[in-house]
DNA sequence: CGTGTGATTGACGCCTGTCAACGTCTGTGG
DNA sequence: CCACAGACGTTGACAGGCGTCAATCACACG
């Protein structure tokens, strides 16, 4: 009875429909569901960190956790959010490498780790499985690249649109149709990748531009359009 | 004899030594001789362009070819360079994706062309292989990550100076001492993610800090400590 | 009520993109 | 052999986006 929330199998976790564990055969569910070990994970508590070693990834039943790495002065550079169905930490894994990203908690989240040993092993035997890894990680690999234009080309003004329609697009709408996401100025500011004020200051003139309504840390799009043409998407 | 340069095995391809199909079996090395092909290929000329369906993949021989994004107003952001012993364009063949760049040949090059359904039949029968396409993905997209933070965070100034650097450690020298590589200033621009002139006068301005030596495009360094400290890197 | 974290606003100035003009080099065709 | 076109490199002028610093406010928490 070693795992917490109800010893529930990944055969039939309540996360994402399709996650990335769709193509194992019951045995190897089975083999899952012994190696794995779900804890709860409180807000603001690190995953693992950069520069560690990482022993097994973990796959989000639900709760959000932030991945970033540190750059100049500490500064941290937001990569991506993970949420409920997401697996992360799978790339260290896989190539054996130190964590080249830190993951912090960033809404109370319940974590499975899965041991690198057990992933490596459903790697090595089911190819369906590894081909689906292999397009999560080319997936990601694309998601970067492309990201990799946007900062190089686009201004503070386009990313900040950008990544506001992104994050409605990826975490959605609270009941009052705010984003379900809540994040601090900072936190959006190293996402975009520029200072705090300056998302300060863009946030209100969107504001006045009557695209953005605020209150407080809660966001919520009025014109999706006029965001989209900001942020010179089509 | 479909295989034009000596019908080569990639058994003992000339390329990179310990490259991405070190682990066939020699069955399978056989069955990769069969239904590869390999073509000369001019500078100047498109390998596969981004947005466009891919039938395989590629595997350099020698020559160099960059890979690079088009954004706003058609600006290309150069992603990476590709050179003996690398495969590209395996992330859209096995994501069964569009191309989300484009391969154009910047030095002459010899590719290897891997038809998607070859490709496919080895990640999903060899275990090592797949899993060493995977750790190369994984590669990638670490490096990518990490050059999201770069941008995000380095002055152009530091960018350049890092970029230098990378070029040399990448492709090496010549005989003068001189960067093997040769771009021109707009592709310098185009990885650093600036300006054409910007990366004109940071150049001149490293030359008159005894840094550099510029012949054209033949770039010396001089002051490699220099161009690190600049660069930020430690 | 003090403390700390996060949000906001203003002032200031440098980095860097844009525009424009001109120089340089190479290859082509007459 | 020369003229010309076109690509590439260089330099200067200029403005404005955005980062930095500093002060103040808002709010939560022990």
């Amino acid at each position: 009875m070693k795992n917490s929330p109800g010893k529930s199998s990944c055969e039939n976790c309540s996360s994402k429909f399709n996650n990335i564990f769709r193509n194992l055969s019951p045995e190897e569910y089975e083999m899952l569901a012994l190696d794995k070990n779900c804890d709860p994970y409180k807000r603001g508590s690190i995953v693992y960190h950069e520069g560690n070693r990482i022993s097994g990834s973990y796959c989000v039943q639900n709760g959000i956790i932030k991945i970033y790495k540190t750059g100049i002065d500490g500064k941290e550079q937001i990569i991506t959010f993970a949420q409920k169905g997401d697996i992360i930490g799978f790339r260290s894994v896989l190539s054996n490498e130190l964590a080249c990203t830190t993951a912090k908690v960033i809404e109370d989240a319940n974590l499975c780790f899965i041991p690198a040993t057990t992933l490596v092993h459903l790697f090595k035997n089911n190819a369906e499985f590894s081909l689906d890894l292999m397009q999560l990680a080319c997936k990601e690999l694309g998601e970067s690249n492309a990201y990799i234009t946007d900062i190089a080309q686009k201004t503070v003004r386009e990313r900040l649109a950008e990544v506001l329609i992104h994050l409605r697009d990826n975490f959605g709408l609270d009941n009052d149709q705010f984003l379900q996401i809540s994040l601090t100025r900072e936190e959006l500011a190293n996402i975009v990748g520029t200072a705090t004020e300056s998302v300060i200051r863009l946030l209100s003139e969107f504001k006045s531009d009557g695209m953005l309504e605020l209150h407080g840390r809660r966001i919520k799009i009025l014109d999706s359009k006029g965001l989209k043409k900001t942020a010179n998407l089509f």
